[in-house]
DNA sequence: CCGTGTAGTTACAGACCGGTCACACCCGTG
DNA sequence: CACGGGTGTGACCGGTCTGTAACTACACGG
């Protein structure tokens, strides 16, 4: 874990293979590409590869689980940079969740991964579970501490809008609907707390 | 193998390796079955499959487009159950998503392919984007027809909620957020529609 | 020096894949 | 009866897949 040179240039092999397997599994779809090629392309070899996961399932998972963690520095972000005001992080939330569409034409790789892998008992499963719900969770609690009333109807709604709009691209590109995901998702935070007084940069006060 | 499981054996080759593949590539995902088992499933052998289609990828395109048709049956339902009544037929698409998603577990057919293949030169791809397109292309009369202002809004937020309510559910399952989808969906509705008159068909001319 | 752990190499197993071939068959029609 | 189109059969091709085994190379700390 702790590694003692902090600046070390040249990875080990596992982290290689971890970032290599995200890029391509995101490219090619978990099945459309093997573990032979990813390992070359990380630089070592399959056995290694199957040292340090004991399947390819696990590396998937392992992947996902990656992912996961630079999800939450971004919600990080979101409280750095608007500390104490919950209607600005959401509002950053969708500029990211933006950001995140105009990416490139492939979506979330938690949920292209539930897509494709139809089997229920896949390593993976349970890391996307986990994170869809805990990406749900941390916006109605942000909704909630933004003092919107119905903050549960928010969450789900935000979190359908861009699940829909992440796998609308894939389908229709991005001049389909999910080019309107931005003016959507404000147009309904308003319609939501535009019955609550709205305090853009003053303290929440409870 | 018992094939004449439905007494399906008066139907012709073609139609049943069609409907055998759309169940198999449902249940395990393109690339999670094989077209030697879908031909033998569906009562048949490869060699015949092959005769009727000229690759995996054919058959693939032409399952989705018989899901299409399916989809226009839904869609002539609305005008059928209310004629020249819009706003009805709206909240009849809403139903209908909510029944698409209670199905099974798995989600939009087309979609998923979308998802899981990732190469853009796929026959699948274009019936694809012709059908999601036409899909929120059909909404957005809808919504034009019942007076709404922001038509095209309206449709885009629609359109992204059911495919984002389908796919969660294969993230999290039946009691994420897409147990919501109806009440989501009637307040978006309402919200875009509640400053309109609600007078149906009676100012359009058509 | 030795012992140990990690990494690379080659080869292989066993299965499955999409796709093609030659050939036999059945059955309705003329 | 002959014919021809649609169908069934099994073998086959070349390739890819996950996963394993046996062995080697090397760095390290004692």
């Amino acid at each position: 874990m702790a590694i003692a040179d902090a600046g070390i240039v040249t990875l080990k092999p596992r982290e290689r293979i971890v970032d290599t397997a995200r890029d391509l599994f995101r490219k090619h779809g978990i099945r459309g590409i093997g573990v032979d090629t990813i390992a070359e392309a990380a630089g070592t070899n399959k056995m290694t590869l199957y040292r340090h996961f004991g399947s390819k399932g696990e590396l998937v998972a392992e992947c996902l689980r990656d992912v996961a963690k630079e999800a939450d520095d971004i919600w990080a972000g979101f409280e750095r940079d608007h500390p104490g005001d919950p209607l600005a992080q959401i509002h950053d939330w969708i500029r990211a969740g933006a950001e995140c569409i105009g990416e490139d034409g492939r979506g979330c790789d938690l949920a292209n991964v539930a897509v494709e892998l139809a089997e229920d008992d896949h390593p993976a499963r349970r890391v996307i579970e986990k994170f869809k719900t805990d990406q749900r969770d941390r916006l109605e609690k942000l909704c909630r501490d933004a003092g919107i009333s119905k903050a549960e109807l928010l969450a789900d709604t935000l979190s359908l809008l861009l699940e829909g709009a992440r796998v609308s691209r894939q389908s229709v590109g991005a001049k389909g609907p999910c080019a309107r995901f931005v003016a959507i998702g404000e147009a309904v935070v308003s319609a939501f707390a535009g019955s609550r007084p709205r305090r853009p940069a003053t303290r929440k006060k409870k």
